[in-house]
DNA sequence: CAATAAGTATAGCGAAGGCTATAAATCGGC
DNA sequence: GCCGATTTATAGCCTTCGCTATACTTATTG
């Protein structure tokens, strides 16, 4: 009874909802890269007070250029700065995303673990699965590991 | 104290695993098309039959066009065939992905709702986050649902 | 203060997945 | 059985995100 129900009912009412699924996990994707590379420039400047274009590249595991390239972008979208041989750094607007994406990512994986997955596999499936964790799923997903520390 | 630990740690030690989560979830990403359109697929044979290219795009939320070539490439990889102007059908290959994808979509939700996230949250978000549940993160999941199931 | 090493940027390529516009084939009704 | 309507395929085109090869800056060191 779950998704694919009832084809006798108005095929646009239920087919719209199914395409809109996919449709917002197709902006999801296009979000993700930002998000990954915003959080990890704040974690290297966290780190060593500096975020490097070789060091960027090796920690996202793609070539140097592509990197770069993707810093063009985070600028473009105002979440980044940099000037030419210097370090990479964030704006206001990228701080804030990459504590969210720090904050939900950390929530993920405590879920993850917390249902019985083992906290290797935990951490490798929460890479690509926190993308796609919404405002009212992350707040389940809190108030779940919440509950749960009470009664610990 | 999660990820970004020690920074004075061979570098490529714990550098390489973060950069290999995140070509895991790049690889996931790239066949998590072929991943839906083939549930779709095998839905729109169950319950129509067939499954006309019209029907395929209108459901996945794009144009005509993206889904011809959409299936061209499931013909590429072995998982459909198709005759021109004919309907599409799966593989054995293709019906067996289409099934454990069906599967582990059922179970994300499940979990999802289990640990109290709202129904239609869960089936939006799910459309996303399966394709990034590995094997072993299934398990946990069937697992802890078997164990709820029990205690209710 | 060269010369070399290291880091960064640029150029150009390919595949994937979108799109619109248009051609070709099939289907239905007369 | 033909003709218009519907469906599918093809032909471009764009963007994103990979890559390699190469040019250009900056850093280091003899």
């Amino acid at each position: 009874m779950a998704p694919s129900l009832s084809p006798n009912l108005p095929p646009e009412q239920q087919s719209a909802s199914q395409a809109d699924r996919f449709t917002r996990a197709r902006e999801v994707q296009a979000v993700a890269l930002l998000e990954d590379y915003v959080e990890m420039i704040g974690d290297l400047i966290a780190e060593h007070g500096e975020a490097r274009v070789a060091d960027i590249a090796e920690r996202m595991g793609v070539a140097q250029p592509t990197a770069t390239k993707a810093i063009a972008r985070l600028k473009r979208e105002g979440l980044a700065t940099s000037r030419p041989y210097r370090g990479v750094f964030l704006t206001d607007d990228g701080a804030a995303l990459a504590d969210r994406v720090r904050a939900r990512h950390r929530s993920v994986v405590a879920l993850l673990i917390a249902v019985g997955v083992p906290e290797t596999t935990a951490e490798l499936d929460a890479e690509g699965i926190e993308h796609h964790v919404s405002e009212g799923t992350l707040a389940a997903f809190e108030a779940y590991l919440a509950q749960q520390n009470r009664n610990k």
